[in-house]
DNA sequence: AAAAGTTACACTTATTGTCTGTATATTTTT
DNA sequence: AAAAATATACAGACAATAAGTGTAACTTTT
């Protein structure tokens, strides 16, 4: 699956389960809320850096921003 | 911990892993050997389309790239 | 010492990152 | 059910950085 939408939806998902609109997550993290906005709607690359600040902002590990949904080791 | 040194460190780890060299990998993965190189010295951000290519040249699920050494999900 | 592999540096082009504004939904309040 | 408030989508411009390439030098292996 396309890594940008793989990514997108975990933004989204974890984003909501945190209970934060786009912009709350744009400050917490540093961005902008229009990026967020593209991320989830699948508009953009990203680069490490960001990658690193939206994991922080999301409060979870990074690595989980790149499981898709069969393939979840944790099972948490 | 960086993510760009989590990557990078990653990247030569699988490589290595993979018994090939830099030039081998550049060509499996479509990108230059200085890129590479450079990766894996920490000298570059890397954005998500050459994070996938690289994934699929080491022939791993992305997720792989950005765990820490202590965080490993499945202990393969 | 030759060959293979890796690193260092410099440079241009392409893409990401940031920002502002506006339009459209969606939810909440009256 | 309308109005108000909140949230998201979308477009476009500019700045910053990643992508991509070439060459030379250094290191390791054979």
């Amino acid at each position: 699956m396309d890594i940008i939408k793989v990514f997108g939806t975990n933004l989204r998902k974890y984003r909501t389960k945190l209970g934060i609109s786009q912009e709350k997550l744009a400050e917490k993290s540093e961005l902008h809320r229009t990026y967020i906005s593209d991320i989830e709607r699948f508009k953009r690359s990203i680069a490490l850096d960001n990658i690193q600040k939206i994991a922080n902002a999301l409060e979870i590990e990074t690595y989980k921003l790149f499981l898709e949904d069969d393939e979840n080791p944790n099972q948490e």
